[in-house]
DNA sequence: GGTTAATATGTCAAGAGTGACATAGCAGAA
DNA sequence: TTCTGCTATGTCACTCTTGACATATTAACC
């Protein structure tokens, strides 16, 4: 089975959703770290449910057109658990910025520092957004990972490597910025 | 054009090369924040010719077969150089471990800080490889990156993020980990 | 009554990337 | 002489992902 189909089961493992609730959670929180639009949602349902993991019944509703609701069955649940303690299989990483950075020699010094203040900026935003809901799990799920339930621990360790790669981003964009200030038309 | 046309433009900008070496530069070095097979190359830079952005002669060899050298045009040196200053593209992020990691309620406490244990190792090789390099650099090039050849920076300036993003990574696995150990068969 | 927006589910063509297949020159070793 | 391995260039089928197209329900607003 494919990555996305493992996702969407991950996410059925702690409660039934529709595609349409699926494609939301795909967009945030889980699209912070696998993102899908609903073109593959739908059609990775159909596949998951032929395959015996996951099922669905019709809930009709009054307010809003009638839904798809899929659960996960024990053969689903049986496969994440099986996937989750599996090595991930290696990916290769393409960073368009550090292309970029690797090329930047190419550039004016000045427009090359406004680059990196720019996009330390939107990486500093995306750290205070990440912080924000560590302080919203730390109220209400408490302040120590180790007494967190088990899911929800899973879900702050998500969280820490967000945090962690958002805060080391910016960090390296804020001195690639100050090096190139330090070449600025000398 | 698509950004693996702009990391070939970018070796090209440092030194004439032919399909092969393109080949080898996408595996390592560049190959860690930029990857792409061969099959990928060479329609690329048929595309690239095409378009006015390299240009190519055969070179004969004695000990090998012979090959085609590539070199950027002044038209190719241009776009790259647009390219260079631009806001990067925003990219879905996806990491499986991450993925893995929202899950991992679901899994044995003991198999899963056994994985989050490898990958910590994993990380650290990595970062060591890169530590490598880096003391490598300092001593070819200097040690201070503002009295560099902006070239040189900018090589030095990718391999910082790899060095950050390893860091950060293997330390995060570490932190899962212990956290996963106190919840071992309690 | 018409428009906009959110909910809800789907399909399809095109692009990007991978892995396999294919061919060939040359060197060195068995 | 044959085999292995590196150099060297290419194609092709398949998978994954995206963006556009397509349709329908209901609420809220003008």
């Amino acid at each position: 089975m494919r990555t996305l189909g493992y996702a969407v089961l991950s996410l059925l493992s702690r409660e039934d959703l529709s595609g349409y609730d699926l494609k939301r959670w795909m967009e945030r929180p889980l699209g912070y770290f696998w993102s899908a639009r609903h073109s593959q949602i739908y059609p990775e349902l159909a596949r998951l449910e032929e395959e015996g993991f996951v099922t669905h019944h019709v809930v009709e509703q009054r307010e809003r057109p009638d839904k798809k609701v899929y659960g996960i069955t024990a053969s689903g649940r049986e496969a994440v658990r099986e996937w989750v303690t599996e090595p991930p299989s290696s990916q290769a990483t393409r960073d368009e910025l550090v292309l970029k950075a690797y090329s930047i020699w190419l550039a004016d010094p000045d427009a090359a520092a406004a680059l990196f203040e720019e996009q330390e900026r939107l990486h500093e935003e995306q750290l205070r957004h990440y912080e924000e809901i560590e302080v919203w799990m730390q109220d209400n799920w408490g302040e120590s990972p180790e007494r967190m339930d088990f899911d929800r621990f899973a879900s702050y360790a998500a969280l820490r490597r967000g945090i962690g790669y958002e805060r080391d981003y910016a960090e390296w964009c804020r001195w690639v910025a100050a090096k190139l200030e330090e070449r600025r038309s000398v």
